[in-house]
DNA sequence: ATGAAAGCGCTAACAG
DNA sequence: CTGTTAGCGCTTTCAT
């Protein structure tokens, strides 16, 4: 445990005997170097077992070489599964990845105010969590590129994007119940007025009633139901649901999750799937394919990759424009689904 | 995008009219500094919203603030769940936490050259993989302290570590359907010989052999199985296991996963359970709750906080006395076992 | 209690 | 092509 100290560009340079400036640019590949001195100094390097210290660098050339990764309840799966994306987008590049988890408003505030800092950070990927208009001023006078996945803000317009189009997705899963025939039809999803204000449960539940009003199926106050995010939530409002008098005959939830929430509700009140009840989820994380779940299809890992490489792209070359997609959701069919009885 | 210069110690200092070693002792709670200037100089702070540069910080200490965590696979739940215990542990610490994701042995190898680096980082969480003995020389020479969790080595006991006891809960487990009655119990679990050598299911199957042979039970080769890690691969392995002339009546797997698998198998096969066929897994993920798998409960996210509150409290006084800890796992009987029939 | 000055290890502008 | 020099922004002796 000892305090040897590190081996410094000094060393380096005396032992090639060149001054410390010559090794820097041959250690940055300048092609203002000697093609052998270079090899003498790289050679002197390895003999060395020389490393640039990387505080120094960053310091010195007024990076950070680090991006951030403002996430909430990143062990969810599906955020999860973005992250992973982001990560091997990163993973070959000379980037650190900085995460900063988000359970709580409080640290929502430090992500935004300690993290979104250039002396911090060189770009910022914030990922499945909505912004406050209070934060717009902290966003837009960051100073660092900011690069949005799965989450947007009309004010931000100028940020690079990647979302999924949750009303788009809420339809055609609410279509897919009304081609199975089915018109009573209940919607089960996140609580709107928590502090985070996620709004894709609220999305998927625009697109519902789009569908319905398409269909010409009346809108049923008695078939919506909110609640905190999670099976044992989702569960209880299923129950709830289905011991109405006149219980739907199909159930859209806002994610996967609470779809085996609905799942274990059925179960609980002896509610046949999909004899009796129809379900589909959103997501399409492990468990729907586990469970056999019909639900929306996200691109998750492909989310994250592209909204690390959109950062990325802009890291190079801040001229370019921002990229900004849209990844559409698709139906996966499976076996909690089918026309009612 | 502008490039208004940030607000440096410099400003602050001629701002409160004092020096700027002044301002930084003050801002670091120096009790070298007159309660009436400290206070000034604060109010200047705020008011020019000044914070310090991060990296000319950490060059000037010596120290990078900065915590890796090398892991494999990190979008594995039980990973996950570990790392989110790590994350909150180190939320309200001043350190910054570094991910390191492992998928390939050349990750690996960077994870042990590039990150394990005293200018990089001022310490590090190793979980969940496995330590070649080839590493070791770049491990106990690294210069910065290092934490086990889910993982040892035995030339590496002078580093804190928290580890299950897995050869133990393999035994429980085993007892358990012992216990039940059954005497024809398979086990599915990894291959032992990958690159990275993982060996929690080796050891859990060590377990399984104890408490077979305490049982005086014989141990029959084609009761074992081992392959892939992934839950297609058990599903796999469970059809073959179950169509043997003599199928088992209780199967014990390395994982959750893979015990969902063999669920699925049992399914593909028409073989009921518990009723046919016993089935547990081992670390008690969500999946685990919502099938309601019999498992073996490991604490997951405890294992995560304990290894970095140890990994805090070493880089706060580098001498203390290793923490190390064997934290047990638990069986945790849902309805997937029952004696045979 | 405060200021001045040196230095952390690197890069980059400037000379030559 | 290479050496010299001046920082990057902070902390920390050493004086006073």
């Amino acid at each position: 445990v000892g305090g040897k100290r590190a081996v410094t560009i000094r060393d380096v340079a005396r032992q090639a005997g060149v001054s410390p400036g010559t090794v820097s640019r041959a250690i940055n590949n300048s092609p203002l170097v000697n093609e052998e001195t270079r090899e003498r100094i790289l050679r002197v390097v390895r003999e060395l077992n020389y490393v640039p210290n990387l505080a120094a660098r960053r310091l010195s050339i007024g990076r950070t070489l680090t991006i951030a990764v403002i996430v909430p309840f990143f062990t969810r799966p599906s955020v999860s599964v973005r992250l992973n994306g982001v990560v091997s987008a990163l993973s070959d590049s000379q980037y650190d990845l900085l995460i900063h988890n988000i359970d709580t408003p409080e640290q929502r505030d430090a992500g935004f105010q300690e993290v979104l800092r250039k002396d911090r950070i060189d770009g910022a990927l914030i990922v499945s969590l909505p912004i406050p208009d209070q934060y717009l001023p902290q966003l837009t006078g960051a100073n660092v590129p900011i690069v949005l996945i799965d989450t947007s803000h009309p004010a931000l317009n100028a940020f690079p994007w990647i979302t999924g189009d949750d009303v788009a997705g809420g339809r055609t899963a609410t279509e897919h119940l009304v081609q199975l025939g089915h018109t009573r039809i209940g919607y089960i999803g996140d609580i709107v007025d928590t502090p985070f204000h996620f709004v894709s449960s609220c999305d998927r539940y625009r697109g519902y009633c789009a569908a319905l009003q398409a269909a010409h199926l009346p809108l049923r106050p008695e078939y919506y139901a909110e609640g905190d995010h999670g099976r044992p939530q989702a569960r209880e409002m299923a129950r709830t649901m289905l011991s109405l008098p006149e219980p739907p005959t199909a159930i859209l939830a806002a994610s996967d999750t609470q779809a085996v929430g609905v799942l274990e509700g059925a179960r609980d009140m002896g509610v046949d799937v999909p004899g009796a009840l129809s379900v589909i989820g959103y997501d399409d994380i492990e468990i729907a394919d586990i469970m056999g779940l019909t639900t929306m299809r996200q691109r998750l890992f492909e989310s994250g990759r592209l909204g690390a490489k959109s950062l990325l792209t802009v890291l190079n070359d801040p001229e370019t424009t921002p990229t900004q997609q849209v990844l559409h959701a698709e139906l996966v069919e499976r076996d909690t689904t089918a026309p009612p009885s």
